[in-house]
RNA sequence: GGUCGCGUAGCUCAGUUGGAUAGAGCAUCUGCCUUCUAAGCAGACGGUCACAGGUUCGAAUCCUGUCGCGAUCACCA
């Protein structure tokens, strides 16, 4: 089950996008297929099967038969030539039929593709749909705040401000937020390790990001914790015990002690380390283009949580055991006994989260419900989350859904930020930029453009590379990166999109032609046809990608469209139309995919150039 | 070991209410720029859909089992 409800509200979004009250052909079809059936047959259907007609066969949508033979015995080529007859004496635009099999193929008017064309080519925002009157939060982000971005931190907040951006065409409010990691032991380590190894260093005085100055103190903490490690295993202790009493993660142990009891020094260095970390986050999320409207954090919010937690103890929803532990029994659910609150009375990642939750429902009247967009490592804990908020009886906690993706690993196995294997967002976006710049200049079809053009492009191209490169795979499936081989630019790619996003514009910059041409003398060519089809189903693509949270559908609807496009581009001419009247429609035709492109992508957070 | 996810061409991926001969890109090979941008188009090559059963008119898709990979099962986050 999905936890956002989507698919009740949005029926008729197909409609409300077109903005007006007619049916769809399959629709009409599906009406008078009804009716044959019950003239002949004397049955009643419930639902008809369509599917798109294969190319190898005459006709532009075919009728399933088999699926017919529940209510009516016999045989299918029969029954499909029957109905075919009706439909092609009944409904109007139905030009003709044959059957293969079971499958009935129906031959379509052009006038019913022109029209349908006709209603959507001005649209603006064709596909989109108004209000559905929910709201939703999406969480994507939400970072420890101990080292910079890497390339998994990507993934995630690609998708999440991709899914954003669905849902919102889907009809939701969406609010985009993320919960900040910000206190803890991670960062006391990176705090510790600045004390002593940083001579005063600042962002300022070393022209270094602020999250790339912190991490490197973790880093360094790392390096020192070893040695001191190796120092005392050499010294006689067992590798468990080194572990444990290395001097100087007792200390960081000690300054969480410290931070937790609010001392001053300690409160005052967390918080400019932390300010570094969130001016450095703030240029990486600008660069990728990804924004938020709230953001939260936990040291925050995990008072929050121990409320509740106390509350739900009264309620008897959680129970202390002996020691004074506070835990949640879940084990009639089929899952385990989860711990809430720890024996001496602290918060642990679950706390926080409850109070969190609750957080942000108070703060969000209207809201419905949540999206977290967090890697699949975490799969168990959003199950026992949303159990326990249901066990509280809050109402919106059915609605809470884990976005959960694979992880990017590298051929090397699991990025590690303490071992320096970890592709940075930062350098990984440069790079991207790069790649595009040299094969920019390479093929030289630029000139005209400023250096700030240029440059403004290769970041467009860059970035359209790997946004798509990483979105268009199914969120559940792992990402293997390997940095070695460069992410592509030709065929199934960002660039490719955009190259022809660019090349329509290149076409409508000369044609500069907004007459109305007139429906009645167009005869569709083949691919026109092919095109018109794919134009049709992106209202259908962006419902389903909202309620499979998945922007890959729609990466994979704009590499189809962009397919058709550029198969027609290159085998009708489209200035070189034989008529004044072709010449309009073409343009037109084009105008319209290539607006389809645009919002498409924009779904993804890439942007397409005007030239490239 | 329990639970969850994944397994489709050499590589990266599509294939969503079960439908016709399983589709793309990359790589390899062949054609196409004096005509709208060749980051393109047209074509060739490439498959035991991990394996074995089952359900039915029909299974890559649903069910069961096996194998492989990954994650998770902490008073970590």
């Amino acid at each position: 089950m999905k936890g956002v409800q989507t698919s009740n509200i949005n029926k008729n979004s197909i409609f409300d996008a077109l903005n007006n009250i007619h049916m769809t052909l399959q629709q009409v079809l599906e009406i008078e297929i009804k009716k044959a059936v019950k003239t002949t047959f004397s049955v009643d259907i419930e639902t008809v099967e369509f599917q798109a007609t294969r190319k190898e066969f005459p006709g532009d949508i075919t009728v399933v038969v088999f699926g017919l033979l529940k209510f009516i015995k016999g045989n299918p080529q029969v029954i499909g030539e029957q109905i075919g007859e009706f439909l092609q004496q009944n409904v109007e635009v139905v030009k003709a039929f044959n059957v293969v099999k079971g499958f009935l193929n129906l031959e379509i008017a052009d006038s019913y593709y022109l029209s349908f064309f006709n209603e959507i080519k001005n649209l603006q925002n064709y596909g989109f749909s108004n209000n559905s009157g929910q709201s939703v939060i999406v969480e994507y982000s939400s970072p420890n705040t101990n080292k910079p971005l890497h390339l998994g931190h990507v993934r995630n907040v690609l998708l999440g401000y991709s899914v954003s951006e669905i849902l919102n065409a889907a009809g939701h409010k969406v609010y985009k937020t993320q919960i900040i990691n910000d206190r803890g032991i991670h960062i006391c380590k990176s705090m510790l390790a600045w004390q002593r190894f940083g001579n005063g260093e600042t962002p300022e005085s070393t022209g270094l990001k602020g999250d790339k100055l912190v991490g490197n103190y973790y880093v360094k903490f790392d390096a020192e914790y070893k040695k001191q490690i190796a120092q005392l295993i050499s010294e006689g202790y067992t590798e468990e015990d080194a572990k444990k009493n290395a001097p100087i993660l007792l200390e960081a142990q000690e300054m969480l002690r410290q931070w937790e009891a609010g001392d001053p020094d300690v409160v005052a260095l967390w918080k400019q380390m932390n300010n570094w970390v969130y001016d450095g986050f703030e240029v990486t999320y600008q660069n990728i283009g990804v924004d938020f409207d709230s953001y939260y954090y936990e040291s925050e919010t995990y008072l929050l949580g121990k409320e509740f937690i106390a509350e739900g103890l009264k309620k008897g929803v959680f129970y202390k055991k002996d020691d004074g532990s506070v835990w949640c029994d879940l084990t009639p659910d089929g899952l385990d006994e989860k711990i809430v609150l720890r024996s001496d009375g602290t918060a642990v990642y679950m706390t926080q989260d409850i109070g969190t939750a609750i957080q942000r429902i108070k703060d969000h009247h209207d809201v419905t419900g949540m999206v977290y967009t967090v890697g699949n490592e975490q799969d168990y804990h959003f199950k026992v989350l949303f159990l326990i908020l249901k066990k509280l009886g809050f109402d919106w906690a059915k609605n809470l859904y884990h976005l959960s993706y694979g992880m990017v690993d590298l051929p090397s196995g699991k990025m590690k930020s303490r071992e320096g294997t970890v592709v940075d967002a930062d350098d990984l976006m440069d790079e991207m930029t790069q790649t595009a710049a040299e094969i920019s200049q390479e093929l030289g079809k630029l000139e005209g453009y400023s250096e700030q053009e240029k440059q403004d492009l290769y970041k467009t191209i860059g970035l359209g590379a790997l946004k798509y490169y990483i979105l268009k795979v199914d969120p559940k499936k792992r990402i293997l990166f390997d940095p070695k081989e460069s992410i592509d630019f030709q065929g199934n790619t960002g660039p490719f999109i955009q190259y022809t996003y660019a090349r329509i514009q290149s076409i409508l910059r000369k044609a500069n032609l907004d007459e109305a041409y007139h429906d009645e003398t167009v005869v569709l060519h083949e691919k026109e046809k092919e095109l018109i089809k794919q134009l049709q189903l992106f209202p259908e693509v962006i419902q389903n990608a909202a309620q499979n949270f998945s922007p890959a559908l729609v990466a994979n609807y704009i590499y189809d469209l962009v397919k058709s496009f550029n198969t027609f581009y290159q085998n009708v001419s489209i200035l070189g139309a034989d008529s004044k009247n072709e010449k309009l429609f073409r343009v037109q035709l084009a105008n319209c995919v290539a607006n389809t492109i645009k919002s498409a992508c924009s779904l993804l957070g890439i942007s397409v150039p005007e030239r490239m």
